[in-house]
DNA sequence: GTGAAAGCGCTAACAA
DNA sequence: TTGTTAGCGCTTTCAC
């Protein structure tokens, strides 16, 4: 009744070690692990022999008999995207420290695909899972059911309390920015940012206001645009700035960097120069934009690559039983390059 | 004697399902993976309580049973870059489609790391393993011992005749573009790359060449520079070819986008027009860069996503006991904007 | 100090 | 048609 034996191909076993150090499968096992009792010679022995076969335990069989994988999913659906990949880099490598491995899935906001993928990961018996999406605003839970996965939303958030979410603080580092130009002396600050359905481009410009209110500068609702986030919105808008017969500001904070960088452009083609007459800041640190500005761009960083370490973090405490709940923000910081200048 | 059972926490099991199914566990597994003969009354029973509690058969335990694992590992060099990422995506994209999913690594061209992630692989008994790079030049083969799990290198290549190598065609890529500038009627076309170490900066400028006396047209090397990857050497280039009093060049195929939008830049900022009086071909299809590139720029997409797929289609084959070997391009395709315009 | 064996959850060969 | 059971590779308890 011997039922044909399927080896993992190519893979060395226990019972194969033990057997070529005469001794048993058990005392095999506990000498590899370095538990319970044993004399120095037999484990040296079985240590020899299972470096000499090259053995290396059997993940799956370890994660069946103990309850825990040691994996875990990240769902991105921002493909893998620039918000995605930052983020997903911080949590591998929290998680690789850790010795737990990530399976990657792509989702690219299509429910089903993200549905599959879970059914997925939960048949992989992962320790628990992280999703992230391309903005932070409010999405649908993830269907775990009943199988008590924590889960961690990063750049992403559910309306659901008992939720873990994680979000860049964006209303604090347009304060960030905002008072670093108020520090440097500029007293007409405008802002040209994203559609407004966007809730980091609300939050921007919340921080924009109370940044300029408690720097005791005028807010001027004429020089508050909305667009898209393109460098072309972002050149228009000084068209729009700078074309009227209005007072002209002396610096613009952009809702990002592709704005920004069409800011620059333009004021440039316009005979502006920056940072001397007009002082731009950038949103989002994306260094290929930033750097090859002309000059290179003081941006806001969101620091997503910590805020996928963070995640990981939380996520290993969940999964070892604490709670956590409600949505966090963590700190920007401001990255200074040269489209600001020195103090005035 | 009994061990303590230390069960998936949240999951219910086979034998449970079984249990109230009033039938025995290997009649349920039956009924559930539609194998054997089993009455339809019995397989509906089962598959309704299965479906009543939630049951989601543990992958774990398949696939010990079973010898395979139905996960890949896909090793990173890029980290989570502008390469690596659109493979990944592809690779991601066709393995999931067999419903195999991968293991994200980032090693970052840090051998230490490297290994320890292979190693890590090798103990999840992943059924292959993909790498990737950050560029396409040859590096180490990675050590995944006797183990006779199967290895795909993509975007990098090893010395191994044995090994399978996938790589996009930069060569064709650079005959693309540079037939489509002849065929406008382009007569003086100049190549502005990157730095000569780079394989890929090589093939694309004999890719060049090659087009050019193809189209019977000179190459002066004295309009064949090599500089670094950035905008800024686009532009200085730009000096390096109008700023004497030797004939202009009418076109201008350059390594990367970056390189293309500094030269496209400076072009505009010297009073030349583009398409009108030169016109650009880039190498990459970097959509931030090319379509913010005033004109949109045309340039050559490696198809990166593509050989990701290709990758997984592959590796896919590699495991069910195909051979493969050897360095296979890719081809690139052209993608068509307004910085080379119409034929004149 | 060492060996025997149960059990993690599932599949498949065989018996009934 | 359905039930029984060995076994995938490993850990751990218990007996010796």
């Amino acid at each position: 009744m011997s039922v044909q034996r399927r080896r993992m191909r190519g893979f060395v076993t226990l019972r194969e070690v033990a057997s070529l150090a005469e001794v048993s499968i058990g005392t095999a096992s506990k000498a590899l692990n370095g538990a319970g009792k044993l004399s120095e010679q037999t484990r040296e022995r079985v240590i020899a022999c299972a470096r000499r076969l090259g053995f290396r335990p059997n993940d799956l069989a370890q994660s069946l008999h103990r309850g825990q994988s040691f994996t875990v999913g990240a769902i991105s659906n921002d493909s893998f995207g620039r918000f995605a990949m930052p983020i997903m880099e911080g949590l591998e490598e929290c998680l690789a420290d850790r010795s737990m491995s990530v399976f990657m899935c792509n989702a690219t906001d299509d429910p089903l695909r993200e549905a599959r993928h879970v059914e997925s990961l939960l048949g992989k018996r992962v320790d628990g899972i992280v999703v992230t999406g391309r903005r932070a605003d409010p999405r649908a839970a993830l269907q775990v059911h009943a199988s008590g996965v924590p889960v961690v939303y990063v750049y992403s958030q559910i309306d659901d309390p008992a939720a873990l979410s994680l979000l860049p603080d964006d209303q604090g580092g347009a304060v960030l920015a905002c008072a670093h130009l108020a520090r440097l002396g500029r007293r007409r600050i405008a802002h040209v940012s994203g559609p407004e359905r966007f809730e980091a481009v609300r939050l921007r410009r919340s921080g924009f206001q109370s940044a300029l209110a408690q720097a005791g500068l005028p807010v001027d609702e004429r020089m508050t645009l909305c667009g898209d986030w393109s460098e072309a919105w972002g050149r228009d808008a000084v068209q729009q700035l700078f074309g009227g017969r209005r007072r002209v500001p002396d610096a613009i904070f952009c809702g990002n960097d592709q704005i920004a960088r069409g800011v620059v452009d333009a004021l440039r083609e316009r005979g502006a120069a920056v940072p001397a007459d007009v002082a731009v800041v950038g949103f989002d640190n994306w260094q290929i934009i930033a750097e090859a500005c002309r000059p290179p761009l003081t941006t806001v960083d969101m620091n997503l690559k910590q805020l996928g370490r963070e995640a990981g973090r939380r996520l290993i405490e969940l999964i070892a039983g604490r709670k956590h709940a409600g949505v966090h923000r963590l700190p920007c910081s401001l990255v200074v390059r040269a489209s600001c200048g020195a103090p005035t």
